[in-house]
DNA sequence: TAACACTTGTTTTTT
DNA sequence: ACAAGTGTTA
């Protein structure tokens, strides 16, 4: 232990070693946030405290996931193991599912995700007849969100004169009714959405005296990571149990609080001292990660801002270059410019591609990005889009499991009740809604006994009916006799679902088909490592909450290798990259439009610029467009406010490229001829097929080679030929049988032994 | 009821 | 430019 705190910095060590009551740790970008609390709970460890006492709150999967295993490699797997070290959401479904029966929900509730959210949001609006332009299903959404994380239960908004003024003035005064509805529907459905997770953890510590005293007791120590990401709901979670020790440390920037839209109040971090007077405040300064240069560029830029706390971030590492600014005469043009600069950087700087990101404020601008890259044999990878489980044939198969576990969950009723399509319609489902609404009682039960609910159903379709139910019922008295995996494969199988996906030959079916299969897969992964640690937790409702809580941020690397990353700077916070461009720095769209209506919210813009800049290592470039395709119509932009706050002296402006430029008069032609190539090129890329992702991999993941793994590349591979499989690595084909309509290749792998592969379905590159 | 064409909105970020 | 949602037709 001795030499684990000699690897800090005073103020490093100084922050873990204060054990004894709250503190603050204000971690300048770089300056080693991570290393403080996982030392820190290393340091706890070793001074006795039990794991299972120490409560670690982060963000996301991924940091928890991280955190742990740097702790296991300080304190061994043993400890790490049993620290309750979590997602937020993770953390607190795990101790709802435990106590759901005090506040009235079952323990095998199911998580609606935000689609299902809306799906339900705009049954209800069509269900009370009210005008869709008026109650926009997504604004309805988020404003019902905003609402559960300040912890305004409907009653609450319904009695509130603000938010009803509020409401009528913005011409949707029935919202309060919607928000009821939907919070009724929910909980009659047995179902939580992501903000439930919050709010009904703290109706059951608000209810609940020794349920909430019992946790407090366990807890005697808190961390909480990315503090200035919290909502009122989770602060509120936080404070209530630490109220009675006090030994809770938080960590943030505030400088970095970028997801207010989501309802992070900075406050929260702002005012830790007004809760907490005995606080102590540890400001981590230095910053290990960038050049002078780029500290001190991002350092003139946050300035801008009114509110923060103050704090001198230096960096002692080499002075650096100044940061490029580029511009160019359109989106497609700057994304030519940006990956010929990465060629260069490639061939005279010697850089790995892994070592280079584009930033960009929206995803959709990955896509020039992806064909510039593409036309310069560029390796990429793009973090963003749709994840594994969003994907409609992943959400209908999960949609059975829900409904098999928790048979009220109307969204999963909803979406499978005709999927595959077995003749039961919308009007027939319509009928079933009015039915339950009528009787207070869910889909699955009417559909249970539709006689006796007065279904006005012909014979055909109450057969067809009886049949599902019939179907369904059965499913689930498997699921108290099998594991997750076996029923789902069951499921696969009796459902029809096998039959509709793997018919269908054409290149999205077989996606889809693979997709199942790579669900099949995790599920099979899931419940052998579960009973190889000796965890008995392997049925379907222990699988659902795991992967419910899943997103596209939890991303495990292990692809990593040579391929330029392009993510949003929001995806990007928490990593870095040696060589760092910030692109479409244009105003409306960095800082965006709806952003700059409010000081704070142009001020987030700032922070996420910050955040951006502050990726970098070693160079950062950041370049803008002076036109670009927005909605499908070409825009003229002017570059953003924020390059006139950044300090002009860090600055390196590219008047080559300038001149070059504004020189071009025949730029008609020019463009002409770019435009021409920028509609051949994605004309392959953009095919409707999409590869299907490694669930692996946690999915959204997507690879530029990944074209080389279309069927075709499989009907060339003959024997002999060493390939590169996603999951198995290297290996040499030693033979290809044929087997029905189906091709099978029997492959050793260099680790993963014999495997055979169908080739329909497998996912590798032929390397010789 | 299902397949297809047409219309509409969407675009800020995501646990 | 695209996807999702809606309406029309068989």
């Amino acid at each position: 232990m001795e030499n684990i705190l000699d690897q800090l910095n005073t103020a490093q060590r100084q922050a873990v070693e204060y054990c004894t009551g709250p503190s603050l740790v204000i971690a300048g970008a770089g300056s080693g946030k991570t290393r403080v609390l996982t030392y820190k709970i290393a340091y706890l460890l070793e001074q006795g405290l039990p794991p299972y006492y120490i409560l670690a709150l982060t963000f996301t999967n991924k940091a928890a996931r991280e955190m742990k295993s740097r702790i296991a490699e300080l304190v061994g797997e043993k400890k790490a193991k049993k620290l309750w070290m979590g997602t937020f959401h993770h953390i607190f479904s795990r101790i709802l599912r435990g106590n759901a029966e005090r506040i009235g929900y079952d323990s095998n509730f199911t998580i609606f995700d935000s689609s299902d959210s809306k799906n339900l949001i705009r049954i209800i609006i069509k269900e009370m007849k009210l005008d869709d332009k008026q109650y926009r299903p997504g604004s309805i959404q988020g404003q019902i969100s905003r609402a559960k994380n300040s912890l305004i239960t409907p009653g609450m908004y319904a009695q509130n004169k603000e938010l009803i003024e509020y409401d009528q003035m913005a011409k949707h005064p029935l919202l309060f009714e919607i928000y009821r509805t939907y919070q009724n529907r929910l909980h009659a459905a047995n179902c939580m959405d992501f903000d439930d997770l919050l709010m009904q953890t703290n109706i059951l510590f608000r209810d609940n005296e020794d349920i909430l005293e019992n946790y407090r007791n366990q807890f005697q120590y808190i961390l909480v990571d990315e503090y200035q990401d919290t909502n009122f709901s989770q602060h509120l979670i936080v404070k209530q149990l630490a109220d009675k020790h006090h030994r809770i440390c938080v960590v943030g920037d505030d400088a970095q609080s970028i997801y207010s839209f989501r309802g992070a109040n900075i406050d929260n971090i702002l005012k830790f001292k007004s809760n907490y007077p005995e606080a102590k405040i540890f400001k981590l300064e230095q910053n290990y990660r960038s050049t002078q240069n780029i500290v001190n560029a991002a350092n003139s830029l946050i300035k801008k801002n009114s509110e923060q706390i103050f704090k001198d971030v230096y960096s002692n590492n080499e002075e650096g270059d100044k940061i490029d600014v580029i511009s160019a005469f359109s989106d497609f043009e700057e994304g030519l410019i940006v990956s010929n600069k990465i060629a260069r950087l490639r061939i005279e700087e010697h850089a790995s591609f892994s070592d280079i990101a584009i930033l960009y404020r929206t995803n959709t601008q990955s896509r020039i990005f992806e064909e510039s890259l593409r036309k310069n044999n560029i390796p990429y990878q793009i973090y963003g889009g749709l994840s594994f489980y969003q994907r409609k044939e992943i959400k209908d198969v999960i949609s059975y499991f829900r409904l098999i576990v928790n048979p009220g969950d109307e969204e999963a009723f909803r979406r499978i009740i005709n999927y595959p399509t077995r003749g039961i319609g919308d009007t027939t489902v319509n009928k079933i809604g009015l039915a339950a609404t009528e009787n207070r009682v869910s889909l699955w039960e009417v559909t249970s006994n539709p006689e006796a609910f007065k279904l006005n159903i012909n014979s055909g379709t109450a057969k067809k009916l009886n049949a599902f139910y019939t179907m369904m019922s059965n499913f689930m008295e498997q699921n108290k006799l099998v594991n997750a995996y076996e029923l789902a494969q069951l499921v696969i199988k009796e459902s029809g679902i096998s039959k509709e996906a793997y018919d269908d030959m054409t290149p999205e079916g077989m996606s889809r088909a693979q997709n199942i299969q790579e669900l099949l897969n995790a599920l099979n992964e899931f419940v052998t490592t579960r009973i190889e640690t000796g965890d008995q937790d392997i049925s379907l409702i222990d699988f659902l909450s795991e992967v419910s809580l899943l997103t596209d941020q939890d991303t495990e690397n292990e692809e990593t290798k040579e391929k330029v990353t392009l993510m949003t700077v929001h995806s990007a916070k928490g990593l870095e990259f040696e060589h760092v461009f910030v692109v479409g720095m244009e105003e409306d769209l960095f800082p965006s439009a709806m952003a700059k209506n409010e000081l704070r919210g142009l001020e987030e813009e700032r922070r996420l610029f910050y955040v951006a800049i502050t990726r970098a290592k070693k160079t950062c470039t950041v370049s803008y467009a002076k036109s670009r395709f927005k909605n499908g119509q070409l825009n003229s932009c002017r570059e953003s406010q924020f390059l006139n706050d950044i300090d002009i002296a860090f600055l390196n402006i590219d008047e080559k490229t300038l001149s070059n430029i504004s020189n071009t008069q025949n730029t008609d032609g020019f463009w002409k001829s770019m435009e021409r190539q920028s509609k051949i090129t994605p004309a392959q890329t953009r095919s409707k097929y999409s590869p299907p992702k490694q669930l692996t991999n946690i999915s959204r993941i997507q690879t530029s080679n990944s074209s080389a793994q279309l069927p075709d590349e499989a009907k060339q591979l003959k024997e002999g030929n060493i390939i590169e499989h996603e999951r198995f690595g290297r290996g040499k084909v030693i033979s290809i049988e044929q087997d029905g309509n189906n091709k099978r290749a029997f492959v050793e792998f260099e680790s993963a032994g014999r495997k055979q592969l169908l080739l329909k379905f497998a996912k590798f590159n032929i390397v010789e």
